[in-house]
DNA sequence: AATTTCAGCTTACAACTGTACGCTAATTTA
DNA sequence: TAAATTAGCGTACAGTTGTAAGCTGAAATT
């Protein structure tokens, strides 16, 4: 005797809905591969990945561009939680630069298709994209002078400084470590390590001249 | 009475194609602006661009990607004259940084199509080009060194380092400088320059510790 | 002077795009 | 229970794309 069980999960129309829109933007964020853009993809390829008819889009998003401010939020919102990790492990004892270079890296070995997201819409063909994701990288830069101020006790001013040249530079990290293996990606993260000390030590010397 | 004068420029049809190809050239850099990128233009709309048929195209290049490629080579070429006149600046006196920032900062707001190319395409979705972009950074770097142990007696090792992080801060600042006006760019270039000497303080700091 | 080469053209076609329109069936509201 | 709302669908259309095929006239070669 074979019994079957259906289990009926009660969903209203409203949690039905989000749950199309969240595969759409599933679907949206694993087309973003090696290579294939935000601006390269089409609204019928979005849909057909979601399972959804193309015209079935437009009760979620009014445009393909609408879409994209949400994958950047998103995006954005994923590197929140990622310092907020590295706060935590930080405070549970460790190198800083290490720490946050490593995870940061992980970081991107994880979520390979939100970071290129964010690194070609930084410099992409949408002015209100590249704004939003400077956006993004200016809270980035903000979080970590106030942490400077703090915990090295440099001037703001200063401390802006260096926090903006250390993101940076481990952002031009990301973008090789895009294309690369896991040794290699331990590589450059050893690289950036030593770089930003350079940073490190230079604002420090430079605020005690 | 009036007179007509028509000034025959004798052009073999070698040169006549290269004129044609050129146009094809300048034509896809001048639609590369803000807000169109490489794999977003389509060949018929070079085509449109530089005054032929769209399938006249082919007797140049045999594909979209293969001007893409030239592009990019000329992007590269442009790099490497910039860095020429940022040497002869440099010998005619002048501080280091001062002076490179300063001449990279005029390439960019001079050729904001061309820089615009190389960051893009850098990020971008074709892994061809990205490795033709970092080939040509690399260059940029490794040049940067050489200065570096010549004139500043660091090891090739830290030299190489101190040099990366230059040229991608350099870089970072350069865009920003896309979106800025000319006061704004003064600014960067301000803040970039300060970054720099951090980097040098602090690698000279650490190969003296 | 006769022949070959070839840059650029016109025409053509199948594939794909965004999106307007109206229908359906199920949920929500009254 | 009756009426209203709406998520998702199918059909349809005009516009754009890459590129195949073959022609033309001028330049280059013989």
């Amino acid at each position: 005797m074979t019994v079957f069980v259906v289990l009926y999960v009660y969903m209203s129309r409203q949690e039905q809905k989000l749950q199309t829109r969240q595969r759409i933007v599933d679907a949206a964020f694993s087309l973003l591969d090696e290579d294939k853009s935000l601006s390269a993809m089409s609204l019928r390829e979005v849909a057909r990945a979601a399972g959804i008819a193309p015209t079935s889009f437009y009760r979620h998003f009014t445009d393909i561009n609408d879409l994209g401010l949400t994958l950047v939020d998103e995006a954005g919102l994923a590197l929140r939680q990622l310092m907020r990790q590295a706060r935590q492990r930080i405070e549970a004892g460790g190198g800083v630069i290490d720490i946050s270079v490593d995870t940061f890296m992980e970081f991107i070995t994880d979520n390979k298709n939100v970071f290129r997201l964010l690194l070609r819409e930084h410099t992409g063909t949408s002015g209100a994209f590249r704004a939003a994701v400077a956006r993004e990288i200016q809270h980035f830069i903000e979080e970590l002078s106030d942490y400077i101020v703090l915990q090295l006790k440099l001037s703001r001013a200063i401390a802006t400084m260096q926090a903006e040249a250390m993101v940076k530079l481990v952002f031009s990290a990301g973008v090789e470590a895009l294309d690369s293996d896991k040794s290699s990606v331990a590589e450059t993260a050893k690289r950036v390590k030593l770089q930003l000390r350079f940073v490190q030590l230079g604002a420090l010397q430079y605020s005690l001249r």
